[in-house]
Parts: structure tokens; C-alpha cells; sequence
DNA sequence: AACCAGGACGTGA
DNA sequence: TCACGTCATGGT
């Protein structure tokens, strides 16, 4: 199935590099969050735990209000594990509450904290991440691949009503076979090419499920469909 | 002004 | 396992 490959390649000259994932302190000067064709992040371990805080934040909320709870930690100096973990609780839920279910996440947050410290010298297995409350499937692919840079595929809402739409997945396709979807039909071996292909990817499907997939009456005019003809 | 956003958890069946 | 309710702010 070369379907997966197409599409990427129209999503790619169709958009252009996403850069993600998103970092406050990318571009300062501009204040844009986003690197395009730059996988080279993250560079330290602030930014490394920057991604991981994002990656649950951003739970079924836009980035847009993400990026001011994000703004909010950061002027705070809170991409610093242990002293998140010393900061006063209501304060912290304060500087969450623009990312939506502030008080969960901020919980959540708190716990995958907890774990980053006790791990930091490890490599993070999934499912072990899998464990810590409030990180589910997503979440925690979103951290191995844009964190991490494992090679793992992100699939969300969006990627199953796109692939739903071009008919390509069924409706009671669960989240690992929709992710065998991507992992089986990718003939990359370096695993490095492979990250940045994946993150992405990811990136690109986000970006077209935003101009199509809102609406439903919006989901006929993908241009995928004819492409995939 | 309703509707939804880069999900996950808890509950009951 | 699985369907369903819940969590919540801000943008369109």
C-alpha cells in the first residue's frame, strides 16, 4: 500500500515543513513556537521537558490556548522538574487554567513529573509511561517522538477521521491498528530519518485535518481523495 | 452563541 | 472489554 507515502508527499508540497513540536524559546525575538525543517530539538533538557508538559496540556484543547499556559510556566521558570514540584499548588493550577481542565492536568502533570525525575537516568519504555495517570496512548507517543525521538507514530482524532474518510481505516479500528497502518508502510531504515519523517507526518495530518476536517461538510473536499485515485 | 479543540479517566454494565 | 459521562478555557 504506497497510500500512506502518497499522502504525505502531497501533505508535504502541499503545506511545507510544520516544525513542530512547537518550543517557546525557538524563535524569541519573533515569538514563534515553531521550527520548520529544523528537527534538531529538543536541544536541552528544559526544552525536553517543555515537550513532555505540552504533550499533556494539549489534551483534546487547542494549542492555541496551550501556548499561554506554556508562556505562563515559562515566565515562571517551571521547566525545571523539581521545582515544579515545589511550587505551590494553586498557583501552578492559575498559570494550567488557559489550557482547559486545569485542575486534571494539573494533577497529571504533577504525576508525569514525579516519574520524570525517578527515570531521568533511564530510557522512558511506553509502557511505563503508560502507567503514570493521565498519560494515555497518545500522550505518550507524543512525548517518544517529539521528545524522545523514538520512532513511535502519533495517531489522534484527526488522523482517524481522515484516513476514516479516504476509507482506508474502519470505524472500529482501534488506536495500535490505525498506528500498524503508518509503522508497516514505511520503508525507511534510519531510524533517524524515520523520527523526522514521523514528527512530520503527525504534524502535516494536523495541519489538512484542520482546513477539512471540522465541518463535516468540509470532509468531501479533501483533495486527498482524488490523489489516492 | 453554540460548538469544539493536537484525550484520558472513572464508572457501570 | 466498552460505551458513556466528565473535565473547562478560549477562539470562531
Amino acid at each position: 500500500m504506497k497510500k500512506v507515502s502518497k499522502i504525505y508527499n502531497f501533505l508535504l508540497v502541499e503545506y511545507g515543513y510544520q516544525g513542530w513540536w512547537p518550543l517557546s524559546d525557538v524563535y524569541r525575538k519573533t515569538n514563534n513556537f515553531y521550527h520548520p525543517n529544523n528537527y534538531n530539538f529538543p536541544k536541552n533538557k528544559k526544552q525536553r521537558f517543555e515537550i513532555c508538559l505540552g504533550c499533556i496540556l494539549t489534551q483534546n484543547t487547542s494549542w492555541k490556548n496551550v501556548e499561554i499556559g506554556i508562556k505562563n510556566l515559562k515566565e515562571n521558570k517551571l521547566f525545571k522538574s523539581r521545582r515544579l514540584l515545589n511550587y505551590d499548588l494553586e498557583k501552578l493550577k492559575e498559570l494550567i487554567k488557559p489550557c482547559g481542565y486545569y485542575n486534571q492536568k494539573t494533577e497529571y502533570i504533577i504525576e508525569f513529573t514525579k516519574f520524570y525525575m525517578a527515570n531521568r537516568r533511564k530510557d522512558f519504555a511506553r509502557e511505563n509511561l503508560l502507567k503514570v495517570k493521565g498519560v494515555g496512548p497518545e500522550t505518550a507517543d507524543s512525548m517518544l517522538l517529539y521528545a524522545f525521538k523514538k520512532p513511535n507514530f502519533v495517531v489522534d482524532t484527526y488522523t482517524k477521521r481522515i484516513l476514516l474518510n479516504l476509507k482506508i481505516c474502519k470505524e472500529e479500528d482501534d488506536y495500535y491498528t490505525i498506528q500498524r497502518l503508518f509503522l508497516e508502510n514505511i520503508n525507511i531504515e534510519n531510524i533517524k530519518e524515520k523520527v523526522n519523517y514521523f514528527q512530520e507526518y503527525h504534524a502535516l495530518l494536523v495541519r489538512h485535518a484542520k482546513k477539512y476536517y471540522r465541518r463535516k461538510e468540509d470532509y468531501k473536499k479533501d483533495p486527498l481523495i482524488n490523489i489516492l485515485k
